[in-house]
Formats: C-alpha cells, sequence, structure tokens
RNA sequence: GUGAUUGUAGCUCAGUUGGUUAGAGCGCCUGAUUGUGGUUCAGGAGGUCGUGGGUUCGACCCCCAUCAUUCACCCCA
C-alpha cells in the first residue's frame, strides 16, 4: 500500500485551518456585499477556447488543461501522433480546462447574460482558481481569489470604493501596516514617450516594475540590455526617484506631462481618485502613489492596484485595476469598461499567521461542550444541550461515557472556551458547574443563568 | 522551462573519520488521581534512516539513479 500524497501545490484545510481562513473570507464577504456587489459562481472548468489567448503565451502554458474522456485519441491523424508535438495535439485531446482567475469566467458570463444582467454590474467571486506552476512561497497551484469588479461604467468613484474596500477588509482583520500602491496605465505610457521608448514600452514596464525588488543599479542594467539609450534611461528614473508625498507627486507629474496626452489623463485620474476620497468623507492614508508599478499589463488600462503588507515575505496580497476591453475577446461589440480587484486569501493567510493576527476567538467553533459522569448524568444534560442551542449557542455534549480528563481533554483540542460538569448533585438541584476552561475558575449556574452570561 | 536545497519517530530536528542495539524535545497512550483538563511525577508505544542500485568485511554517513520537498529565476495572487 503506498502513502497517500496530494498533488504538487494543493493543500488540505484541516478544521483549525478552516476556521482562520472562514475568518478571512467573512470579513471580504462582508464588505463586498455591504458595498453593493452581489455573488456569481462559475464552473471549475471552461471552454478550452475560452481560457487560451487570454493570458499571453506564458499563462497558455500555465494552464491545466482537461484530458478529454473516452478515445481521445480517436481523431487525432496519425501524422500528428507520429509528430510527437505535444503543444499541436493539446487542442485535439483536450477541450475543457481549469480556471485560471476569476476575470475571464466572469467576462464570459457577462456576455452571455448581457440582457439579463443589470448595468453597471457589480459582482463579487469567491473560488479556487488553478495554475500549474512550479509552487514556493506563497504560490500554489490551487488557490482561492476573491473578486470584486463592475462593468458598464468607466466612474471613477469605483476606484475609491475599491481604496475604501481594501481598507475595511485590512481593519476587519486587524492588518494595521501595509501600503496600497496605484498607479495609472497613462502615467506609464506617458513615462514611455518622455523617455522615447515608444516602440518598446513593454520591456520599459518589466524592467520598472521589479524596482523595489531588485533596485536602481539591476533595472538600469536591464534596461541597457534591451537597448534603452543612457539618456532616456536618465530620463526614466528622474522621475521615477521624485520623493514626495502622493499628491506632490500628483503635482510633480502634471508639470512633467504637460506634452503627454496619455501622461496627462493619468495624473488627472489619480488625483480625481484621491478628491473623491475626500468627497466620501475619507483620506488616502495607506494609499501611495508608486509610479514605477506596472503589474501584468495584459489587459489593464486605467488605474492599478497592488496591496502589499510591510514586513512580511509575501508577495502582493491583492491587486486589480480598470480594464476597458473586457468582453471584447468574446466578440462584444460594446467594448465595456470594468474595474475590479481580488485579494489572494491563501497569501493573506501566510501574512497573517506570520504576523500572528488571528484572534482567538476566530478559532474556537463549539462555545460550551456538557461533560458527564454516567449514563443518567448526561440524559439530564441533553435538555439543558437543546436550551443552549435553542438559545442559538454552539454546544455539544460529549458522545461516550468515559473519564473527566478525556472529556476535558476533548474540549481542549477543540478549544471549546467552557464546560458543563454534570453529576448527580447537579442533576438534584438544577445547579449546573459552569466552568472556564482558560482560568478554571467553576461557579455553580442554572442554564438559563449560563445562557445570559455568554450572551452578555 | 532554468538553478539550487533538503529528505532520520506523528511534528521539529541531532547523529562524530564509515564501525556493534539510531537519539532528544514536543506530541500521543497508561498510571499517580473512581467529581475536573491545561502544571508536575513515573512508565509505555512508536523507525524498511524517501526509494532502487552500487562501493565496502561493514553504509543513516560515500557514489549513481529516481521520487518527493522547499527556495530562487521567469511570471504571478
Amino acid at each position: 500500500m503506498e502513502k497517500p500524497t496530494l498533488p504538487k501545490g494543493t493543500r488540505d484545510f484541516g478544521p483549525a485551518v478552516m476556521a482562520k481562513r472562514q475568518f478571512i473570507l467573512d470579513a471580504i464577504r462582508k464588505v463586498f456585499q455591504k458595498f453593493g456587489f452581489q455573488p456569481l459562481e462559475t464552473p471549475a472548468m471552461e471552454n478550452l477556447s475560452t481560457l487560451t489567448g487570454k493570458y499571453g503565451e506564458e499563462g497558455d502554458q500555465l494552464l491545466f488543461k482537461i484530458l478529454n474522456s473516452g478515445d481521445f485519441l480517436k481523431d487525432v491523424s496519425a501524422a500528428k501522433l507520429e509528430a510527437r508535438n505535444s503543444k499541436q495535439i493539446t487542442t485535439d485531446i483536450s477541450e475543457k480546462g481549469l480556471r485560471y482567475d476569476l476575470t475571464v469566467p466572469f467576462a464570459r458570463y457577462v456576455v452571455m447574460n448581457k440582457h439579463d444582467i443589470p448595468t453597471p454590474f457589480k459582482r463579487y467571486q469567491i473560488q479556487p482558481v488553478w495554475r500549474a506552476d512550479r509552487p514556493q512561497k506563497g504560490r500554489y497551484r490551487e488557490f482561492y481569489q476573491c473578486d470584486a469588479d463592475v462593468v458598464g461604467t468607466d466612474s471613477l468613484t469605483c476606484e475609491a470604493e475599491i481604496i475604501l474596500m481594501i481598507r475595511e477588509v485590512f481593519q476587519t482583520l486587524r492588518i494595521d501596516d501595509y501600503t496600497i500602491k496605484i498607479n495609472h496605465r497613462g502615467v506609464l505610457t506617458g513615462l514611455a514617450e518622455l523617455a522615447g521608448a515608444k516602440e518598446n514600452q513593454t520591456a520599459l514596464f518589466v524592467a520598472i516594475d521589479k524596482l523595489d525588488k531588485i533596485g536602481e543599479e539591476k533595472v538600469k542594467e536591464e534596461l541597457l540590455s534591451k537597448g534603452f539609450t543612457e539618456k532616456s534611461i536618465k530620463t526614466v528614473f528622474d522621475i521615477l526617484n521624485f520623493q514626495g508625498t502622493t499628491s506632490q507627486k500628483v503635482v510633480f507629474l502634471n508639470d512633467q506631462f504637460t506634452k503627454s496626452e496619455s501622461g496627462d489623463r493619468g495624473v488627472s485620474q489619480l488625483s480625481a481618485v484621491l478628491r473623491l476620497l475626500r468627497d466620501y468623507n475619507s483620506d488616502d492614508k495607506h494609499v501611495e502613489f508608486d509610479i514605477a508599478l506596472a503589474r501584468g499589463l495584459s489587459y489593464y488600462t486605467g488605474c492599478i492596484f497592488e496591496v502589499k503588507i510591510n514586513n512580511v515575505s509575501i508577495g502582493s496580497v491583492s491587486g486589480g485595476g480598470r480594464y476597458d476591453n473586457l468582453t471584447a475577446a468574446f466578440g462584444d461589440k460594446e467594448n465595456l469598461s470594468g474595474v475590479g480587484f481580488s485579494f489572494g486569501v491563501d497569501r493573506l493567510y501566510d501574512a497573517m499567521e506570520e504576523l500572528n493576527l488571528f484572534p482567538k476567538e476566530a478559532q474556537a467553533s463549539t462555545k460550551i461542550l456538557i461533560c458527564h459522569f454516567d449514563e443518567e448524568t448526561q440524559r439530564f444534560g441533553l435538555k439543558e444541550l437543546s436550551a443552549l442551542r435553542a438559545a442559538g449557542i454552539a454546544a455539544e455534549v460529549y458522545p461516550d461515557q468515559a473519564k473527566m480528563k478525556k472529556q476535558l481533554d476533548y474540549a481542549n483540542k477543540k478549544m471549546i472556551p467552557y464546560a458543563i460538569v454534570i453529576g448527580s448533585e447537579e442533576t438534584k438541584n438544577g445547579f449546573l458547574t459552569f466552568k472556564n476552561m482558560e482560568t478554571g475558575d467553576q461557579e455553580k449556574l442554572t442554564v438559563q443563568q449560563i445562557i445570559q452570561k455568554l450572551k452578555a
């Protein structure tokens, strides 16, 4: 008999882990709903044609493909088999794949249901996605994303509300030390124009995105090797190295971008978002305008976001941005504009674990355990158990006849904070022994008194 | 796809130049304690040293292969 194992990059979530994950998920879901987002779920698998070509060439390779059922080789020509080119026969033997993110299935859903959904459409979606990456720290092959997107409006209130939602989630989770980095594709384009690198934008963005990771010198090296001139690199870094508050950066860039239409658009939209935050009776706390932030680039066209928790060894825990042609890939002529962002629960979990931020209350499931000495006292306890549950208190009885030690050990293991001990004495006068498992304190109370105490 | 790393008890890890019966801490089980756990004390169970081969009188230790793990690069949540 072989030892069972899990596929690479996947995990079981035991009860202790689930309690903490749900603490995170509940916080996120609650905020999404409070901001008017509605839930959506889509299938784990999509047609491969829905997925391919949406994430670039790299992305296509990271897609998990599902082998066709039955005789999957019957439509493959002998010549193709002979050639042994895996890439060429994948489309013949696989027509489905596991979803790679939640945005593309969402776009597919919007196009398919265009006439039924309200506009603008605000949806949130919390489901696992799969990527055939090599796993490493903070990177899994199966992980959860929590997306919230709005399509059908280009109002910048959406961008402002994304910032508000991120801050509210983090406040609930008691994460204090984090940065919401914000930038705009227009600013990046403007930067490329100033550097005279319109042709080679992608290389520029990929390089400067690594700035805080590998440092200025390495980025310069990379740009030189990609054919950028010393002069244009200097232009780029003169702008990147500007130090100041977010609003100072806005003013500074406004001056730089007098001749760049997209740069100007980017800066004015960013400052509009910041102004909106004040209109919400809020501020730009935790928000940092980072000119070097580039992100995936694949489909973003407006504001882009990324959230990093400080002093942890985890990559970004959230990110997003505005895209103007989400649905175009599915033949939609209207080109709906959308903006959205996503939390990575697994990374949030890792970061919170590293910072020791999970509260104890979030980990206990049962509130109270009923312990007893024999069958008679156990049976007596059952109606008290029902009374507790009727009052909405999570309670359970130790099901077997066992030594008190074993019953209390069980409570400890499940982190149950209270125990009721019922012996023959308790059955006579109705006063139960109510025990606080942490302090060891005990008192004699009726079940009603216990309920009141726990509800208080 | 590229480059490293580690694999010994349920978990975290020791293990001497290659030498007889492979250890510790934590956890687990039993008892001290037939109405009280988390503290203490005493005892106990638990190992194909990842797997397969090779070198050797002799391998946890050296060599080769293989599988798994973790980390970094690319990319990303």
